[in-house]
DNA sequence: TGGTCTAAGTTGTATATACAGCTTGATCGG
DNA sequence: CCGATCAAGCTGTATATACAACTTAGACCA
């Protein structure tokens, strides 16, 4: 098991790591310093610098210059959920993945895609529609705007082969995206197209990058 | 704007991250060495390091001990979405968070809860059910599910003051968690206390720790 | 031709050293 | 007693150096 040789930062990491774990380091306490770790550890103190600076951007400790490193309070106030591509998430789960595209055109933006997008009234975009297939079932539809100037070409795609996520990611890699979830009833139209009984309420995400 | 003076190490991220995003760089494509980065750039070679040891851990890149530094190729399949506590989320809006517990008590593992948590049949259970209001008004209902052997005062704690969340993470900070998120009819009960309207959906969020 | 071996290049880690900038507590002077 | 100054300690960054382990391509030999 921890037979594995691990390189000394990491020693260090998982020394103030158990510490904290276990509880005898508390939020807003107080972690031993670079020096102090070079005397008690026995690394140099680059090491113990690296392993303090992994910590930080683990959320583990809080550091401030001049004064010293602290363990953060609320490391669990915030967990994170992962939402995987569609049809990489299909794929991964061995089965099929198909879309068909229902509609694929350029329009203008009306009221609520104007402000859900915080853009002009009346600015061009592309509308894309579409439903992703698990193994034939349908299991999502897409319903997605894009703004013209960002992707000239959004027309020529093929969004049967290529989804608008993969596209778009591939044009211009490193978009941060910030996502909202809602559940709702879906409208007849919807419901049709995913072949979904009566009132089965759906997920709805909208994603803005 | 760029007028900060940024540290070096930033500097060589920047540049390299500018030429991803512009396309030049694209997946799998060769990233400058670190070597190559001490002469382009004009940085040590632990500065270049630090550089692409971070962006690394970022995702930009993937290193290759002996071979190189490539592009990472599939930073858009996963994206990330925060569901944060409940509480700190409402007071953070400036509202005021108070709960109210419908039922707090010792049970043993029935059928669903069991499988759900991947345990043994009628292993000991601690259950809690709450409704948290944002000024009054009703906004989630809470019912969970805790291991008695993880948190044995668990009945003696006043989740009026403290959420659940909260003091679990206090007994026992840095778990991590699963979620799985789903829209769900709300059953006639849970209706009830939170105020709603008919056949209105709900999110129903499952965690795991 | 085909297999082996070697050398160059690359990442990964570790250390010693240096200086800048900030914080905090103690000391000193009024 | 209060305020200013100073020194110690801390983090943040940057460099030069060193060695180990791995990959890869090319040279070399049979």
């Amino acid at each position: 098991m921890s037979a594995a040789k691990k390189p000394r930062y990491q020693q260090v990491k998982d020394l103030i790591i158990d510490r904290i774990a276990s509880g005898e380091l508390r939020p807003r306490d107080r972690v031993p310093s670079e020096n102090e770790l070079v005397e008690t550890a026995g690394v140099s103190r680059m090491t113990a610098n690296r392993a303090l600076r992994e910590l930080t951007s683990e959320g583990y400790v809080e550091r401030r210059a001049g004064s010293g490193t602290y363990v953060a309070d609320t490391k669990a106030t915030s967990h994170l959920l992962e939402v995987r591509n569609i049809a990489a998430e299909v794929e991964h789960r061995g089965h099929a993945h198909s879309a068909r595209v229902l509609r694929l055109e350029r329009v203008k933006g009306g009221r609520g895609v104007v402000e859900a997008l915080d853009l002009k009234h009346g600015e061009d975009l592309f509308h894309v529609l579409l439903v992703h297939y698990e193994d034939g079932l349908p299991i999502q539809m897409e319903d997605r705007y894009v703004v013209t100037s960002f992707a000239p070409d959004f027309l020529d795609q093929d969004f049967e082969k290529t989804t608008p996520s993969a596209y778009l990611s591939d044009i211009s890699p490193l978009t941060e995206a910030e996502h909202i979830v809602r559940a709702e009833q879906p409208n007849p139209s919807v419901r049709e197209h995913l072949e979904m009984e009566s009132a089965e309420p759906c997920l709805v995400v909208t994603r803005r990058t």
